[in-house]
DNA sequence: TTCAACAAAAGTGTTGACACTTTTTCGCCG
DNA sequence: CGGCGAAAAAGTGTCAACACTTTTGTTGAA
């Protein structure tokens, strides 16, 4: 993904459409219609088929042959099945980034995290990409930056958040510097798989809350 | 993947494609003529494309606008990056399957693999496929058999298995699922990412050896 | 002979029309 | 009044034609 040329419609309607979904403006659950996209758009629906394709590629959408798509409506047990898998990714991207980063890199990472300390309105996953990027390894990069990363946005839209994990990321974050900086990879990755399963405890501890109050309010519009 | 109904015109061409691409009748790094390929299974082009850009999806097809789609051409180095992150994931599914598996499952797979050790021709793969399918994670599952997997049996198709690996599969498998009977998550998972961690190693003297003959022999065909 | 510009060919991108499936609507019968 | 079934509507799947881009091949001049 990233800065891909878009010289091709079905690149631009892509885009156009997950920022549809991102801005909220397609509900989780919503409907995905081609026809109502493809006139929004200015353009035909084989363009925007083929977008939504992609985006059901990236499991953002969700569709059986001639029924409407939907975008995904990611439940917490989505959420936690997505933080396991990143806790393991995660881990081993620290591992491979603290074992082939050069010196001058990992500097000016860890300056770049001090500066962002100062401006406190933290780009939290920010860390993440970088070390992912840093790791050498692509396909981990690009399943921890362009398939997973979009998933977390598209239910921080919606459910805001994991409750009171804010205040910890620093701190966290900064110890998993320290080891990589110290080139300690086993720290680096059980740090970094700590720091992932506090969040994944804090979705268990939501889903358990959540069992008690019955109410199911339910909010369906459609994309016309 | 797995039985999809297949009702569309487009599954079904993913599947003859995907066919073409594992019996090497479009070998790596060749060229996907959607107009061909149309031809050949007698659909129009619509259809091809978007079989097409679901393979794009899944990595197996690799294109740029305007420029022929090409068969993926993994280098030796894409599968030391495919097996590291293999290497984390499959850590994480054994994981999960021995803390979550119910003992007559587990009894059950024990027994399925002893049966497999009679009839040799072994069906290596199969026992990681069914740890992931116990991991009740489905993501993790998706990623290591839906996606890995078809790469993995590409790779396979052109260069062989790694060498040296099928004698001690078996044994390495075998600990694996002794711990995972002991309900030892941790030294399942370890023994796990050894096991993986192996086959890289060989991958990596592949490397090293492949470093010192120059010879080029690159063998692209068209597909029409 | 070599290189550049141009023309032809091949291949991908896009479109609008038509076919098929699913859902909704509406009238009919019980 | 309620449920059943047919007809209409809505939406997705497929197709063939056309537009655009890239590649290939040819010509002509330096």
């Amino acid at each position: 993904m990233a800065e891909k040329q878009q010289r091709t419609l079905v690149d631009q309607v892509f885009k156009k459409i997950f920022d549809l979904l991102v801005r909220g403006e397609i509900p989780l659950g919503g409907v995905v219609n081609e026809a109502a996209l493809a006139e929004r758009f200015q353009v035909s629906r084989g363009p925007v088929r083929e977008a939504v394709k992609q985006l059901q590629g990236r499991a953002l959408v969700v569709k059986e042959p001639y029924l409407k798509a939907r975008v995904v409506d990611l439940s917490v047990e989505d959420m936690i099945e997505i933080f396991q898998l990143r806790e393991a990714v995660e881990g081993m991207s620290v591992r491979l980034a603290t074992q082939t980063m050069s010196d001058s890199d990992l500097d000016r990472l860890l300056a770049d995290f001090s500066d962002a300390l100062e401006n406190k309105d933290g780009p939290v996953l920010d860390v993440h990409v970088r070390i992912a990027e840093a790791s050498g390894n692509s396909r981990i990069r690009s399943l921890l930056c362009d398939e997973l990363y979009y998933l977390l946005r598209l239910y921080r839209a919606r459910s805001g958040d994991v409750p009171g994990r804010r205040q910890n990321a620093f701190s966290e974050h900064w110890q998993i510097l320290r080891a990589m900086k110290a080139r300690d990879a086993d720290l680096a990755e059980s740090l970094m798989r700590a720091h992932i399963a506090r969040a994944t405890s804090a979705l268990h501890d939501l889903l358990e809350s959540k069992d008690e109050d019955g109410a199911d309010q339910s909010e369906k519009r459609n994309a016309g």
